[in-house]
DNA sequence: AGGTTCGCTCGGACGC
DNA sequence: TGCGTCCGAGCGAACC
């Protein structure tokens, strides 16, 4: 499950070898990945173009070409590879980005639930799926103050507020789990309820969890790789995520599992109140 | 109007 | 072996 660290190593990855690769075809072999435009337009307009620098925002990837911005989401299984054209193609490869020299970049996904749309570069951030998205969680912008201010708007429990990319935009059930114990909360907590405090708190435990596990490579729990096939790290500091049954490495509790914003959510009673 | 929830997309994993 | 159910990110519709 890509989140924020994964997306942000597999940005890392494909800058590696995309950039100055040029389109010579695109192959789309699941119509249902491309939102926008239409498979044919969207194969006519990419062709010719030439890949530029890769970016991220939240969990979405943002490939700039010579005119155009694909804007790409990895969902639970996406993942982008370099392959030889004539290395054989897996069942689920679903859409193939064909250069001209012989090599090609292919889009995998298992659950075939990824996304792509294409706009003209510049003009992605003024449409879905960007356009929503909130805070970016490791710039500047995160601040406790601006989380008090969202967070005095809403009685939903935290867990979803966290969930809820129009807030922050790039965390997701793993990191959210890890966040909220790192900050001792409770995930059915509603967010209005929070103090000052213990926003902080929680603040401090999105910048450090998210760059410790952008440092380790992100995490690879069921089949996450980057461009290049490396798995991540950070599963092994993981506190609570996946961890059911399981001693609470603090306080030895057993990690319980509970359904909460209908999300498998991984909590210690012990520690988070 | 705006916040919130629901239904849908998929196929591997799991349970009976 | 086979069938039914669950999971999950984000969009669009429905709901309040």
């Amino acid at each position: 499950m890509p989140e924020l660290p994964e997306v942000e190593n597999v940005k890392n990855t494909l800058n590696r070898f995309l950039p100055g690769k040029v389109i010579a075809d695109v192959e789309v072999h699941w119509k249902n990945i491309v939102k926008y435009p239409e498979t044919e337009e969207f194969i006519l307009k990419l062709k010719g173009q030439t890949f530029d620098q890769v970016y991220r925002r939240g969990k979405f990837l943002i490939l700039h070409l010579d005119e155009d911005s694909l804007v790409s989401h990895l969902r639970m299984e996406g993942k982008y590879g370099l392959f030889n054209t004539d290395a054989p193609v897996d069942k689920h490869t679903h859409v193939i980005f064909r250069f001209t020299d012989e090599t090609e970049l292919r889009y995998q996904d298992v659950r075939k639930f990824g996304t792509m749309h294409v706009y003209p570069k510049g003009t992605e951030e003024n449409h879905l799926p960007l356009k929503t998205l909130g805070v970016e969680p490791l710039s500047e912008s995160l601040t406790a103050g601006l989380l008090k201010k969202l967070f005095a708007k809403t009685k939903r429990n935290i867990k979803a507020v966290l969930l809820d990319q129009t807030i922050i935009a790039g965390l997701g059930n793993i990191y959210v789990d890890e966040v909220l114990f790192q900050a001792r909360i409770h995930p059915e907590t509603p967010t209005n309820k929070i103090s000052l405090h213990r926003i902080k708190k929680l603040k401090r435990a999105i910048t450090e969890i998210l760059s410790e596990a952008v440092k380790h490579g992100g995490s690879t729990i069921r089949s996450y790789t980057n461009s290049v096939g490396e798995t991540g790290g950070f599963q092994m500091k993981l506190f609570v995520y996946g961890r059911k049954n399981e001693a609470c490495r603090i306080c030895g509790t057993e990690i319980e599992r509970m359904v909460v914003a209908g999300r498998g959510t991984h909590v210690c009673k012990g520690c988070q109140k």
